[in-house]
DNA sequence: AGAGTGATC
């Protein structure tokens, strides 16, 4: 508390900063004047009196106890009283005035409260009772990694606070804005307040942002945190709170500046932990055996266990069932119920998972069981109470991204160390469980990583780049990131994106990547959808953008898998998989679908319900920004003979990096420019006769495939982009010859045509057939 | 010839 002269030095040039943040504030919010710091209320209201940032835990729960709600002046509910009572039992309340004092003795501080501590509901309203945003016209921000998560919390917190949701507590998502210009605390996706911060680099209308479950370390989670790191010197009336599940803190406090750090422990049972005493070569054969075991030897209580992915989710659920009922004749023992759940499960089936076990067979018999066999959504996204035991064989799938080849795989992979006791963490919410895992205690101690990488280690980087130039970042080599991302993958974001003219030659945003970076796309996307006006068929563009930013429409069960397939023949175009998307979608809006209900035909056709409505909402977001940005929208006609060509050469405006060229004499495609040897993916609709192709994406499986497929010319690739297609950039070789060969081609053509004049008129006629 | 962990704007 000592008031040396080097501090008062630095407070004042603070308070010139805090000037110029007021300023700035001023200027993009002029309804309010009042400045940011300090504030003492003084009106008749219940914080009458009290300073912010000077308050104490117990004038908070002074307040809390009524009788007014302090924050709207109203009645206080009996509801409101009965949960009061549940949240002072919390973890984290007993330790308030120890996270006041930090809170008010620094700018940025890291909380970590593990599960059960009530961090995510009680340090937000914590916050409240300090920073009075009622009364000072700010807004505290909580940022979620995932959507359900910011509802659901709002939701909760709203009842804590007995208010209507929506109100002083609301919540932002993408499509759902459900604050009012009453909102003091929002819970928020931590990539809509990235979006936020791209058209207000100082989050001027927030006075504290909590950053949660930053142990995630999502790409929005660490481009904020970067972010946050720069605003917090241009803002020093702004606080920052680091929340984070997992006793790993140090690496946030020590890139914060040594942060100060609060722990709270977390309200969870003991689980005891087995491990194999070798290792197991078949983790699935061993996966089954082991729940089976826990059946046959272990008492009542349910069964957790993580695979990798929906394939050999299905198919261990067929072997568990059918074990299971052997067990059943054989053994007596209790009936058993086994339930897949993976991300592509419908939902009515993934709510499954929360029916009771199965009933004994005969009263007083041996009680039923419910093995749950999941991926990993089970380790954040989802939680399922009842769980007792966990077997965890250590793998999943992760995303890995080759910044060389450009390729975006999914490997399986072991998992980390924290995965591995955020996995078992599964067993011990309702009572003490035990974890097994498949793998030795000497392999879980030195071969299992403590954190796994990063999601800006693994991803390609482009939309990221052009995020951070949006949000005013221009030194991008010397941004600071928690974690940098390998230069070449940096390197390789900033080639596209100048090839596709969002950064010029000196890397500086142009005001076609100021458009883009406003689509919330892959720029390849975006800026094909820019440019579709010009080729009169922004709103096929629209569509097919759309279905290509959503989970895949087809659906392909194993049971059905030829009926399946022969459905999605009727909607196939000869030209490719995109244009065969945009007949499903078509339908989908047509006549027929109306009549028999959007549901049973989906089902009918083997697509997916959720995907085509997720994909008609994001068509609709970005069907807004085309016009905000005055950007035509623009249907074909029909009936034009170059209504599809139209669409194949807008498609190449944003796909020309990808393009692949059939190998002479082989079913396989080399990739331009990199020259990969790739298969077209088996999904495609499109006969192996095409000789240029462009993809959707490159994969890497079982073997280098390109997926989501069109056939397009070659002249339309060098007269797009004439940049990329110089030839001196090409490896010697069989796609340089031919495409020589194009451009000696295309250049003879100009040479004739240049004496005859094209027809203007020939974009206007609409010739029927 | 043969196939999708999870999430987000």
């Amino acid at each position: 508390m000592s008031d040396r002269p080097s501090k008062k030095l630095k407070m004042d040039s603070e308070a010139e900063l805090v000037a110029e943040a007021a300023e700035e504030h001023l200027r993009t919010h002029p309804h309010n004047s009042r400045p940011p710091t300090p504030f003492t209320a003084h009106d008749d209201g219940e914080f009458k009196g009290l300073t912010k940032h000077q308050t104490t835990a117990e004038q908070a729960e002074k307040l809390e106890n009524g009788p007014k709600n302090p924050f709207t002046g109203g009645e206080l509910s009996q509801q409101y009283f009965k949960i009061l009572k549940g949240r002072r039992d919390l973890p984290v309340h007993s330790q308030r005035q120890e996270f006041l004092d930090i809170f008010h003795s620094t700018q940025i501080m890291v909380f970590v409260g593990e599960t059960g501590s009530g961090k995510t509901t009680q340090i937000p309203q914590f916050v409240l009772y300090d920073e009075m945003p009622h009364l000072t016209g700010m807004q505290v921000a909580c940022t979620q990694p995932r959507r359900v998560a910011a509802m659901s919390v709002a939701k909760r917190v709203a009842d804590e606070l007995d208010v209507e949701l929506g109100e002083e507590v609301g919540y932002s998502i993408r499509f759902e804005n459900c604050t009012t210009n009453k909102t003091i605390l929002k819970y928020m996706t931590d990539g809509m307040l990235l979006r936020e911060a791209m058209d207000d680099h100082n989050l001027a209308k927030y006075s504290c942002i909590i950053l949660d479950e930053a142990h995630e370390r999502t790409l929005a989670t660490d481009i904020l945190m970067g972010l946050l790191k720069q605003v917090s010197i241009r803002r020093p009336d702004l606080k920052i709170i680091i929340m984070s599940a997992t006793l790993d803190a140090e690496k946030f406090q020590s890139y914060f500046n040594d942060a100060p750090l609060l722990a709270v422990p977390g309200r969870t049972h003991p689980v005891e932990i087995y491990y194999t005493p070798e290792f197991q070569r078949d983790y699935l054969d061993a996966a089954i055996r082991t729940v089976l075991q826990i059946h046959a030897t272990e008492p009542e209580g349910d069964i957790l266990l993580f695979l990798t992915g929906e394939e050999e989710i299905e198919d261990a659920c067929r072997k568990i069932s059918l074990e299971g009922d052997e067990m059943i004749r054989e053994q007596g023992a209790g009936p058993i119920k086994v339930y897949p759940l993976y991300g592509s499960l419908p939902p009515n089936q993934q709510q499954k998972i929360f029916e009771p076990a199965p009933e004994p067979l005969k009263a007083g018999g041996k009680p039923g069981r419910k093995v749950i066999v999941s991926t990993n959504i089970a380790e954040t996204s989802l939680t399922i109470d009842g769980i007792v035991y966990v077997v965890d064989p250590g793998f999943s799938k992760q995303k890995v991204y080759n910044p060389r080849i450009r390729v975006d795989s999914l490997l399986v992979s072991p998992i980390s160390k924290a995965s591995a006791q955020q996995r078992a963490g599964r067993a011990g919410r309702t009572r003490p469980g035990k974890c097994f895992r498949l793998y030795t205690e000497e392999a879980f101690q030195k071969e299992l990583i403590q954190q796994s990488y990063p999601e800006i280690l693994r991803s390609n980087l482009a939309s990221t780049v052009l995020e951070l130039k949006k949000l005013g970042i221009d030194d991008l080599v010397h941004f600071d990131f928690m974690d940098p991302p390998a230069p070449e993958t940096m390197m390789r974001a900033l080639e596209e994106l100048n090839y596709l003219q969002c950064l010029s030659d000196e890397g500086d945003l142009t005001p076609l990547g100021r458009m883009s970076s406003q689509f919330p796309l892959d720029p390849m996307l975006a800026v094909m959808l820019i440019g579709s006006p010009a080729y009169h068929c922004s709103e096929e563009m629209l569509t097919i953008v759309a279905l290509l930013s959503v989970p895949n429409v087809f659906v392909r069960p194993a049971s059905a898998r030829k009926r399946a397939d022969e459905a999605k023949m009727a909607f196939a175009h000869e030209d490719g998989d995109h244009l065969t998307l945009l007949n499903v979608y078509d339908q989908f809006q047509g006549d027929e679908a109306r009549v028999i209900g959007l549901h049973q035909w989906c089902r009918d056709n083997f697509l997916s319900y959720r995907s085509l409505t997720s994909a008609k909402s994001v068509r609709s977001q970005l069907t807004r920004i085309m016009e905000r940005n005055d950007l035509q929208l623009i249907g074909g006609d029909y009936d034009n003979p170059s209504y599809y060509n139209n669409i194949r050469k807008a498609l190449a405006g944003g796909f020309f990096m990808q393009v692949a060229k059939k190998k002479s004499g082989s079913k396989g495609y080399l990739t331009i420019k990199d020259n990969q040897e790739v298969l077209i993916h088996p999904s495609t609709v499109l006969s192996n006769t095409s000789e240029w192709v462009i993809y959707n994406e490159f994969v890497l499986t079982k073997s280098n495939y390109i997926r989501t497929v069109t056939n397009i010319k070659p002249e339309w690739l060098v007269e797009i982009a004439p940049k990329y297609y110089n030839l001196d950039h090409f490896a010697p070789g069989d796609v340089k010859l031919s495409l020589e060969r194009v451009i000696e081609t295309v250049e003879t053509m100009k040479r004739v045509n240049g004496d005859k004049k094209v027809k203007k008129s020939s974009k206007s006629s609409k010739s029927k057939k």
